[in-house]
DNA sequence: TGGGCTTACGAGCATCGTAAAAATC
DNA sequence: GATTTTTACGATGCTCGTAAGCCCA
């Protein structure tokens, strides 16, 4: 017994005739012939009288027809959602955000799914990336978006779309560092609070080398949160220098600092090596390049 | 998308392996690796996470495990149903029968239906062949029992399990006439009341051939019923004679006339030529022959 | 005689099993 | 090195389409 032969059967009783059938179900009239056979013989008894030119359902067809509907409906009802799932229209994926993603994504990463995909559950998860990641190995956490220059390289985590973007000292508009043109000598930012999420060893040594022992974050840094939002919005609303992406404020002024900072973040998007992703995960993932890119 | 495959997904999930599913599949490796792959190629999306040598359901996979479960259970029984019907182990069976087989078959049959196919619902339906047969050729029966020589042949009908029994004038014991090894002159049966059903002109011209004018059924016939039990409990009562198989009566005796009758009436079971035989046929169709060659 | 279903036969396609390769522990 | 999954390849089997046969109006 086949999916296609119960089709056939379907089709078959509804059209009335073999002919008309074959032509419905894009097959020779011979074809069919057999394929009803064959069910016929698997059923164990016929299925259709023929009468002459016309055929007619038997007692055992009609009691069989009904129940070969709903087994193809299913089938296809089946198929249908394997396809969707593919799209990943529907369904949930759970995305982890680290600081500095999470800044920068979090509220058009939403706002695009609720606009574009409605059917498919997006959950957002903020910490630090120690903690996504553990989140992830956990299968709690379908991807996580980090940096991944804080992560310590492991076989089990796959890192894609990788994007670097360029940090900065940020002040607000009108901070009294905000001279148009006139670079800042290093020592100027320190008259003021420095916000910043904790650093990397990695960026730690990349200040003091270029600015000596008073960049050590540990002594720079007098505003240490974890979320980048809320930085960017102490720097909004204070004379505080935020360092940080320049995506995740665009809305205050990258400093000019002698020598140049030129530092920069590489965000990825990180998953589980050798898992299948779930399917709304290509949705986030092209949104996530697109985002990070724009 | 198949049943073949669907199933083998199935397995595949609950042994968690390749090689030990393939095992309880009667496959090889590679063909359940092939079949599973051609499912999710199907379905757009990995069913498992292939990890090192162990496997696991992904997210798609079980989601799509229990749908697919459910229609493989359907199919399942689908196919149980068919072949039940086909069993005749269920279902309804409508046969009609005529005066004598009535006599006979009803009550054993039903008995029969009654202890050993107790899912089985038979409806038996009495009357004469006439009716019968217009009863069978609009579908209101699926078979009729009846004296094939009272039947007009026609094409549309098919008939079967043809069995010929001898008939004889019966008296009960201790009648007049029931005289061990001392045959009986038929003139002497006159004396009595001879009961009968309606008789075809085919027995009523053997009847006058053999015996004369005065055993015309018209003329000799006192006791006229269409039902053959009836007639043998009026004869089991009374010192009436009744004309009819030896079998429908077994406590009557069969009286040695001379010359003798050697008169036989011929039963078959009569269904719609062309057509389906409805499943519980089988059943009825064997018990006929049984009971009537017994 | 024509329309409709079935049987016969050769071709194409899918699935299978065996064997070899790749990968993991 | 052993076990498990995947890929390669030749063979078997199934289903298809064409053509011929059969049956009923």
């Amino acid at each position: 017994m086949t999916l296609v032969q119960l089709r056939h059967f379907i089709v078959l009783s509804e059209s009335g005739s073999f002919a008309k059938a074959s032509k419905l179900l894009f097959l020779t009239q011979p074809a069919l012939s057999r394929s009803i056979q064959a069910l016929e013989y698997d059923l164990g008894h016929a299925l259709f009288d023929r009468i002459g030119r016309r055929i007619e359902l038997t007692m055992v067809g009609k009691q069989l027809l009904s129940r070969a509907r709903r087994l193809v409906q299913e089938a296809d009802s089946l198929k249908a959602i394997g396809r969707q799932m593919q799209d990943g229209v529907s369904g949930i994926v759970r995305v982890g955000l680290s600081s500095g993603p999470g800044a920068i994504l979090s509220t058009p990463m939403l706002l695009h799914m609720a606009q574009h995909h409605p059917r498919l559950q997006l959950e957002v998860a903020r910490g630090n990336t120690e903690l996504l990641i553990h989140a992830l190995r956990a299968q709690r956490l379908d991807a996580a978006v980090v940096d991944i220059r804080a992560l310590r390289p492991a076989a089990d985590l796959t890192v894609s779309e990788q994007v670097e973007m360029s940090a900065s000292f940020l002040c607000r508009k009108g901070h009294p560092l905000d001279e148009v043109g006139v670079p800042v000598p290093f020592e100027r930012l320190l008259a003021y609070p420095i916000a910043s999420t904790p650093l990397s060893d990695e960026v730690a040594r990349m200040l003091t080398e270029r600015y000596g022992a008073a960049a050590n974050p540990d002594d720079m840094v007098t505003l240490r949160c974890d979320d980048t939002a809320t930085l960017v919005e102490v720097a909004r609303s204070s004379d505080a220098i935020v360092l940080t992406i320049k995506a995740a404020g665009r809305d205050l002024v990258p400093l000019d600092t002698v020598p140049a900072l030129n530092a920069t973040a590489r965000f990825g998007l990180v998953t589980l090596a050798h898992r299948a992703e779930v399917p709304g995960l290509r949705i986030v993932r092209e949104l996530v390049t697109r985002l990070l890119t724009a």
